[in-house]
RNA sequence: UGGGGCGUCGUCAAGCGGUAAGACACAGGAAUUUGGAUCCUGCAUUCGGAGGUUCGAAUCCUCCCGCCCCAGCCA
């Protein structure tokens, strides 16, 4: 039986890359690449290739570069560039001084096809896309060769550098590889290896004219880096055969080897590039860093840490499997994450009133409360308390039901950190008979948090001075579909948003150390959840926090299971 | 009706002929100044189905079923 380490992951490609170190390929050498196309930004999804890559590299002592595979000037730009360099490097990873482009390899791209047109496997096509198309077949009936295909070395030649020079419009011709007409594989029917775009490349300017298809360039730039293991996602098997194609003809041995695995699906958002630009371009999202979004600066501004996300990567696994991710597990690695992170502190969300009828008029007490349970090393804050306090709303009730061990008319709990209290009145709003305040005592006697006779009180409540708090408005995000995968339900996908994927709370109030939050601090507000300051468009006099992600609410299910 | 892939617990996922890891979710319970965190306990007699080979099969063979990908001058 072989004898693994479990703590490290096991999968099909670490079972790959270990027999090719067994047999001596490559020398035992790793080398892998992230080669996102420039054109978008980066996601969740992408997080889970970017983590595979440099985490193989980083296990095996080998190297990850980072390739910007950018082939097609439309689309393309120096911004997705940018955002893909801030991501990667958040996400805490060192391409050191690797970082390549595709577009640094057109001329050796080009002495290539030259090549392979010289040893006759490749030709200049003048057939229209449409009867490129036509010539193609379909899946199941074979193609037709091109009346083209036989061109001369010599009249090939002429024409592919007449192509490059810039004499022949956009369309008008493409070179094709020679390879069958009649295979099975629609791939291999003599791809497209290059095509007239007079487009504008954002870093090749008007230099080119022509622009390698991906199936050409991706094998060739894995082989320039020297990349042992080149690993895309699944819809590219059908590429593969390609992929070896040209290298077989064009280069030694050993070549980089194509190993395709399961791209990302995590229930209740969407993945693909176009559905997220349409949530962008129709404004249902405030953009791509939207914290709404799976995008990386989303959950970056959502108060997502790179930590998490790498746990999750690592906790989901590499498989060629479909399939779709609980978002529950990615919520749980955020939330370990956090839980041993964040400073905790006190917020109303939904100020309810609480006045304490037995304590002073205009006497401030200071509490010394911890910012961590657990860990002391984290230190602590000063938080005022006084007569005038606000609770959250739905720690009151009036008529309690069962199981409610929170605030009610007659009834004892503790403040987090302070007094017991006791409910001994309400006021309601005399138009909407709704609670417009509480009124309560105090047992001075409960300083400390308990009471000296040793009763005890069901629930603690967590509060604020009502004079003291600060007034800020708090975003709360959750999930941005109400169905695990709106992609499978009938009709539009946009049929199946979340309407309260953002809820805006506009009144809420924050103990007074919350006034110098900064963005990029992660804090745990007592038993509702991790919030962050939005790091986007807060203004600067009124402090926007994000709600990152609830706690665990044992309440709400018992809450759930009563209606 | 062509070719390429994939089917192991609700969701992921190990397993590579020797008798089903783990995680999340879920359900109970303990403890608790967060109904949080923590800690216990439970959760696939069975691996898409049917046959076959074998002392022994999730693993090998045969057939069947289901799902995904491919007909861009996108990647």
């Amino acid at each position: 039986m072989t004898q693994t380490d479990p703590s490290l992951p096991s999968d099909f490609i670490r079972n790959i890359i270990d027999d090719d170190i067994k047999t001596g390929k490559h020398q035992g050498r790793v080398a892998t690449r992230f080669p996102p196309e420039p054109n978008g930004y980066p996601h969740i999804g992408h997080a889970k290739s970017i983590c595979l890559n440099f985490g193989l590299a980083t296990q095996y002592g080998g190297t990850c570069n980072l390739r910007l595979d950018d082939t097609d000037p439309s689309g393309e730009s120096m911004e997705y560039v940018e955002s893909i360099v801030r991501d990667v490097k958040w996400l805490g990873f060192d391409w050191e001084d690797r970082l390549y482009y595709a577009s640094d390899y057109y001329e050796k791209l080009y002495q290539y096809a030259l090549q392979l047109i010289r040893k006759g496997l490749a030709y200049v096509c003048d057939l229209n896309a449409d009867q490129i198309r036509e010539y193609r077949g379909t899946l199941t009936e074979p193609g037709k060769e091109s009346p083209f295909r036989n061109r001369t070395v010599a009249e090939n030649l002429d024409l592919f550098v007449r192509m490059r020079a810039g004499e022949f419009a956009d369309g008008s011709r493409v070179l094709r590889a020679k390879i069958d007409m009649g295979s099975p594989n629609v791939t291999m029917r003599d791809p497209i290896m290059y095509r007239i775009k007079k487009e504008s490349h954002y870093r090749t300017g008007d230099a080119w004219c022509i622009y390698p298809m991906y199936d050409f360039a991706h094998c060739l730039s894995d082989y320039i880096e020297g990349i042992t293991h080149s690993i895309c996602t699944l819809e590219f098997e059908n590429n593969r055969p390609l992929y070896d194609w040209f290298l077989d003809q064009l280069v030694e041995k050993p070549r980089p080897r194509q190993i395709e695995f399961a791209r990302l699906n995590l229930s209740y958002t969407v993945m693909s590039k176009r559905k997220l630009l349409e949530l962008v371009e129709t404004g249902v999202v405030g953009g791509w860093d939207d914290p709404q979004m799976p995008t990386l600066s989303g959950m970056r501004r959502r108060g997502f840490t790179p930590e998490a996300i790498r746990k999750f990567c690592e906790k989901i696994g590499v498989s060629k499997n479909d399939s779709l991710i609980d978002m529950a597990l990615l919520e749980n690695c955020v939330r370990d994450d956090l839980n041993e992170k964040a400073l905790r502190v006190m917020a109303v969300l939904r100020p309810l009133r609480v006045v304490i009828d037995n304590y002073p008029e205009g006497e401030v007490e200071m509490f010394d409360c911890p910012y961590h349970p657990k860990n002391a090393e984290m230190g602590s804050r000063q938080v005022p308390f006084s007569r005038n306090l606000f609770i959250e709303r739905e720690d009151f009730m009036e008529e309690p039901p069962k199981k409610f061990f929170r605030l009610a008319p007659g009834r004892e709990v503790r403040l987090r950190y302070g007094y017991f209290i006791r409910c001994v009145g309400v006021v309601k709003d005399p138009a909407t008979e709704e609670v417009a305040e509480v009124h309560c005592t105090y047992d001075p006697q409960t300083r400390s948090g308990f009471a000296p006779d040793g009763r005890k009180v069901d629930a603690t409540v967590h509060w604020v001075s009502a004079p003291h708090a600060v007034p800020v408005e708090v975003r709360l995000y959750d999930r941005l579909f109400r169905v695990p995968d709106a992609l499978s339900e009938p009709g539009e996908f946009t049929e199946y948003l979340n309407p309260k994927s953002l809820e805006i709370l506009k009144d809420c109030r924050l103990e007074p150390s919350l006034a110098a939050a900064t963005p990029g601090q992660r804090f745990q507000f007592e038993r509702l959840g991790y919030f962050c300051p939005d790091s986007g468009d807060s203004p600067e006099r009124t402090p926007v926090f994000n709600r990152t992600v609830t706690l665990r609410d044992a309440w709400a299910k018992i809450a759930e299971k009563g209606r």
